[in-house]
DNA sequence: TCGTCGTATCGACATCTATCGATATGAGGA
DNA sequence: TCCTCATATCGATAGATGTCGATACGACGA
């Protein structure tokens, strides 16, 4: 059965180009899934707009509004998926995003 | 309270270009959210691949295992969200992709 | 005015998930 | 070896949602 957790794999003819297989659309649903949620999405803005193009976790709670747990889980989420890496420094959490791996989502709604 | 339906806006920045806030998130999000969903994925793709680029709904329940209340359920959502544009002639709906409201989601993942 | 058939709505249910408090883990520093 | 603090995990809960059977609606044809 699906968990809907794990990579991104390179993944998925474009959606409106070619007609989608049952195992095909599950994994760009998984996919998508992460971006359909708001603090998920605000993580990944906050991450690639940050000065460097990395952010500390620590930053996150206080500017999402969001307790800590609620963090590290949709951070473990967005890092499962390869859409953030993880960069451990002592004791601090640095994420960068991972920049190719959207880009495989956005090519999945190729247009024309 | 945010219902998650209703037409896909113009809609948002680029995720990764300018930071996103509590508003903008959630109205992406829920964007999103349509294309978390396999059943919807096969839809749009059904769709877009037919031929003249327009699909019975009669023709949904079989092609996606899924039942006639199933299907009509997430017709509805689609084309709530603008995605989909319906075509009634006689007794059947006749469905279309809206292109333009698809590249409003790609774009808003734009990458450089 | 029926009957048929495509589609929509309703009600119910099981599953999923975002959330948080409490607690565990683990790395540094004293 | 403690203490501190950043982060992860656990357990519980409330709300969302995908699904279907039953039923209502509505257009067409006889």
């Amino acid at each position: 059965m699906r968990t809907g957790k794990g990579k991104i794999e390179t993944c998925c003819e474009p959606v409106l180009a070619v007609p989608l297989d049952e195992d095909e659309a599950a994994e760009l649903a998984a996919a998508f899934k992460l971006l359909a949620d708001p603090v998920r999405l605000r993580i990944l803005s906050l991450v690639a707009n940050a000065p460097g193009g990395e952010l500390c976790a620590c930053d996150l709670p206080e500017a999402l509004g969001r307790s800590q747990p609620t963090v590290s889980h949709h951070l473990s989420l967005l890092t499962e998926a390869g859409l953030l890496t993880r960069d451990q420094r002592g004791k601090w959490a640095w994420f960068r995003v991972e920049r190719d791996r959207i880009a495989v989502l956005r090519d999945a709604l190729a247009v024309s």
